[in-house]
Parts: structure tokens; sequence; C-alpha cells
DNA sequence: TATCAAATGTAGCTTTAGCTACACTTCTGC
DNA sequence: GCAGAAGTGTAGCTAAAGCTACATTTGATA
């Protein structure tokens, strides 16, 4: 144990509401960092079928960067978890759920892309950040985000 | 193997670059991942060395939220990273390279929570989103915020 | 100064997300 | 209609980040 003068007083000084504020808003960062995977597979297969009328476990891996057994077993999260459907060799699919994720998702990502632009980011970093940074907007800041955008783009 | 003509064709249009710029995207992202804990980790040893004069693994574990079982293994990765030393029983210290980088992650997390109270987000989100979207932040883009905020509030 | 509570450290388990290597379907093209 | 390539699926490994339970050290205090 350490000397700590200091740090009694600030025990006594009420240290300990802002221990537990910090562990939340950490504690919700991090268990949103799971979420963040199935977020990319939902938006990327929702991409796919849209755009190629099919969705194979290989063109996710290719597009997401991993091996096909990586992106297979999550996609087999997906199915757990009732975002996803589809039978082996035959393609995946999104549940209604995984639609409604998927849109939200997509509407979530132009969203933040604009807020970047907007600020003057340039097109390039703005796509690549959005990517990061779009699992942690909050709603209250999503709909901030929308709300400076039509005041200042009336368009 | 699913049929797929629109397939051949994307591919022929030249599909396979936007596949690689997505997939270094994703994969940017996700060894950012990795990152984030130690710059949070970072940034709060920084802190408590700065209001207590001291940093205990288990001061560190109050406050994000974690058993101190789990702070110390991850200050040994610390350690080995170069970016934190301390003599075991002895508290923890940031290295040269721990402090630069503890003064660029407060750095931009200051310039983050900023930006979203500038486009009207609520105090409370703000603090909470910043902890999450920090980490996905790259230069270009701060850069482009420090600039936004001057140009706005000259204060 | 000897004790004991609190802090620290260690061991071993779980889950997630990644990988490679191997096995099995499916589709294409001859 | 078959062979082989390409896609799909399975098994088993690793590393990170979390946990609980146990062992050890330290510092406060009686």
């Amino acid at each position: 144990m350490q000397p700590k003068a200091k740090k009694k007083a600030a025990e006594l000084a009420g240290e300990l509401p802002a221990e537990l504020t910090q562990a939340r808003r950490f504690g919700k960062t991090r268990s949103a960092q799971s979420g963040a995977l199935l977020e990319d597979y939902v938006e990327l297969i929702d991409d796919l079928l849209t755009s190629n009328g099919e969705a194979r476990p290989t063109d996710v891996a290719r597009r997401l960067g991993v091996s096909h057994a990586t992106a297979i077993k999550t996609i087999a999260r997906l199915k757990r978890a009732g975002l996803a459907t589809g039978r082996p060799y035959r393609g995946v699919f999104l549940t209604q759920e995984g639609q409604k994720l998927a849109a939200r998702v997509r509407m979530r990502h132009r969203l933040v892309v604009d807020i970047l632009l907007a600020l003057g980011v340039p097109a390039e970093a703005a796509e690549a950040d959005a990517e990061g940074i779009e699992h942690h907007v909050s709603d209250a800041t999503l709909r901030a985000f929308a709300q400076f955008l039509e005041s200042r783009v009336p368009s």
C-alpha cells in the first residue's frame, strides 16, 4: 500500500461518484465493441444483396479483409442473433430484424460522413474515419448531427 | 458456388480496387481497437499521476470498471510496449513515450469533445461519445476539427 | 512490533475474433 | 456427365480482454 494523504482527502471530497460515472462510460464503450462487428457485417451483407443479388461468405471476407473462415464464423453468430438466415452453401440473407438494423446503420453512416465533410474533413479521411466513429455515436449525438446539417444546409 | 452473372460484370468493371480499399479501411479500424485500450489506460494513468501523485492498479481498475486483475494484466502489456514502468507493489509510472502518448490522447479527446459541443451535442452525451469516437479520428480529421473550431470561435 | 486489512500479483478459465489447414459441395467447362 | 476449380464449412490454434479464486506483500495501528 502506498502512502496517500491526498487520496483520502479526494475520497472524502466525493471522488466515488466520478469514478462510477467514468466506469459506466468506459463500460459502454467496451460493450459497443462487440456490436460494432455485427453492424459492419449486416451493413456489408445488405450492400452485397442490393448490388449483387446475393451475399456470399467469400465476398464478405474479401471486403472486410479477413479470411473466409472468420467471415463464416461471424455470420454464424449473426444467425444465432437472429439477424441473418440462409442454408449451407446457399448464401446469406438478412432477416427482417437484420434489414432494419442495416437501414439504421446505413443512415447513421451517411450522417457521420456528412458531418465530417461539413466540418471540412477530406472525403477520403471522412469515409475511412466514419467506419470507426459511427459505432460510438449515441442517439442524442445523432439527433444533434441531423439538426446541425439541416440548419447549415437547408438545401 | 452460386450463379453470378452480375458478379462477373462487376469484377470486369473493376470491383477489385473497391474491395481492397474497403478492406484496408476495415483492417485499420480493427487494429485501432487494440490501441484504443492502451490509450485509455495511458490517459487515465497520466490523470492519476497528475491529480494524486501516484497511479495504483486498483484505482485504474475502479475508474475503468474492470477487476484489478484485468487492470494489472493490461498494465503489464503497457510495460511490455514501453509505455509504462514501475516495480512490483510500487505503483505505475509513464515512460517518456507514455507521457507523449498521454498528451496526444488528451489533446485529441479535448478536441473531439469541443467539436461535439460545437455541433450542439448535449454535454453529457458529448463526453460519453467522445470516449469511443476519439480512437478513430485520423490526423487529417483532427486538423480539420481544429481549423473548424478556430474559424468558428476565434474566442 | 506484531497483526491484519487492503492492495497487489498470479493462475487458470471464458469468449471473441482472428488465422491456417483440411474436408466437402457446387458449379463450369470440356 | 465428369474433373477440377472455386466456394463453403469444420477443426484446432493464438492473443486479447475479461473474470474469480488464491497467494503474497505492504502499511497502518493497536
